[in-house]
Parts: C-alpha cells; structure tokens; sequence
DNA sequence: GCGACAG
DNA sequence: ATCTTGTCGC
C-alpha cells in the first residue's frame, strides 16, 4: 500500500490501515547493542491551536545527564483519538529527529508502544519509521489487563492482553500510581522494563519523558510570552 | 447495548 | 493534553 506524506486529513478507517500495514513489520527481539545515549519524546500544544510543540530531549545512559535539547514548531491537524495517538504527535516529533545533533540508541515517547488495540502504539509507529529502538512508557493504561503492583519502588506486574503479555504496569516511586511501560520497536519485554527502571530517579515519570515534558512546555510558553510582548 | 478510552 | 490555587505530604 502507499503511504501518505503527511496524517493531517486522514480518515480513522485509513488510519487503521496503515496500523495494520506497518505491524508486520514490529520486532521485538532483545536490543543486543550498549546503549549510551537515549532520548525522551513529547509534544505540547495550546488548545484550540493547530500548532504543536514538538521536543526531544538526549541524555547518557544511565547517568541521565543532559546531551541535548531540541524542539520544534509543527502544524498538526489530525486530532488526539484513543487508539490512534501516533498520528497526531509523530509527524512532528520526526521534524525534531531529523535535527538532531546525535541519534541517541533508544528512544523513550509518552504513551504506548506494543499496549495498544492494533498492536500500534505511538513508540512502535515512531520505532518503525525512524527504524531506532523504541519503548514506550504511559501515564495511563489504553487497553489490556493487569494486577495492581505492591506500593514499593520497582514492583511491577505483567500488563496481558488475552493470553499475550503486552507490557508492564510499574510503580515507579512510593504513594505514586502506577506507569505503563511497554515496548516499541527493536527492543524486547523485558528490556524495556530494566531499562525504565534504570531511567528513574526521585519522580514518577522516568527521566527520559519527563523531562521531554519540561522542554515542549517551556517552548510553548515562551511563544506564548513572544505574543503577548509583541503587542506593545 | 455497556464499558473503556495513551495524549 | 490544557485550563488553574491552594494545599497536603515527604
């Protein structure tokens, strides 16, 4: 099938094509490669805008100290349906990979990868067109079933669909609720778990996302400041 | 029909 | 996700 240069006016029906297409091609054998270098991905947007905040952030694994911080401007008018996140958020966050200074060797986005309804959550959809190791970790569960892990730092507890294991539900810290962690693309179950664990300090939301969160805000609320200082 | 529903 | 103040707890 040929694929569409961009998602802004795609209809749901061909959205779910393209999600059936593309999960041939989902690997999920263990990542047999040092990783030194990994990225967080997210986006922010101003309601009522078509305009998003794309920004991936870079850091040394497992130091988790800063290598770099890019961020991008996009339009993107397909908008947020549950099931089909991909196609809102990935056109922009591939404008931000192809600047990037460094590739990092795995990659971190906010939501689901493989814990989705088709098997196509946005870090397995960005995983197969980047062709880079991919996880992905949620604030909340999209579909599958799970037992509530104990309420100690790193318990966690398979995230099943059917007979399938699909993912992990994982405490991160103490008193927080739960994340979702599943994987993408070129990385295995159970590598996608160590590794967000590894990722995690003093906050819920492992490093990697979290601080992709920080960066997309920051730039949306300066654009924001730029407007309001332009008018006089 | 009912319940679920990433960001 | 975004809109928003204070407030409870480590």
């Amino acid at each position: 099938m040929s694929f569409p240069d961009n998602y802004d006016h795609l209809s749901t029906s061909e959205a779910i094509a393209i999600q059936w297409e593309m999960r041939k091609n989902i690997n999920l054998t263990p990542l047999n490669k040092e990783i030194k270098l990994i990225g967080g991905a997210d986006i922010s947007f101003n309601k009522n805008e078509d305009y998003v905040y794309a920004g991936i952030i870079v850091l040394e694994y497992p130091s988790m100290k800063i290598v770099s911080k890019t961020t991008v401007k996009a339009i993107s008018k397909f908008p947020y349906i549950s099931g089909f996140l991909a196609f809102r958020e990935v056109p922009a966050l591939l404008k931000v990979w192809e600047l990037l200074p460094q590739k990092p060797d795995v990659m971190i986005l906010d939501g689901q990868g493989i814990a989705n309804e088709r098997g196509m959550g946005i870090a397995t959809h960005f995983g197969l067109l980047t062709d880079v190791p991919s996880i992905g970790c949620a604030k909340s569960k999209l579909t599958g079933n799970y037992q509530e892990p104990e309420n100690q730092r790193f318990a966690n507890s398979p995230l099943n669909r059917r007979e399938e294991q699909i993912g992990y539900a994982l405490k991160t810290k103490v008193n927080c609720e739960t994340v979702y962690i599943s994987p993408g693309h070129k990385i295995s179950l159970t590598q996608s778990l160590e590794i967000m664990k590894n990722c995690t300090l003093n906050h819920r939301i492992p490093e990697p996302t979290r601080l992709a969160h920080l960066i997309v805000n920051e730039a949306r609320v300066k654009d924001l400041d730029n407007k309001q200082t332009k008018l006089f």
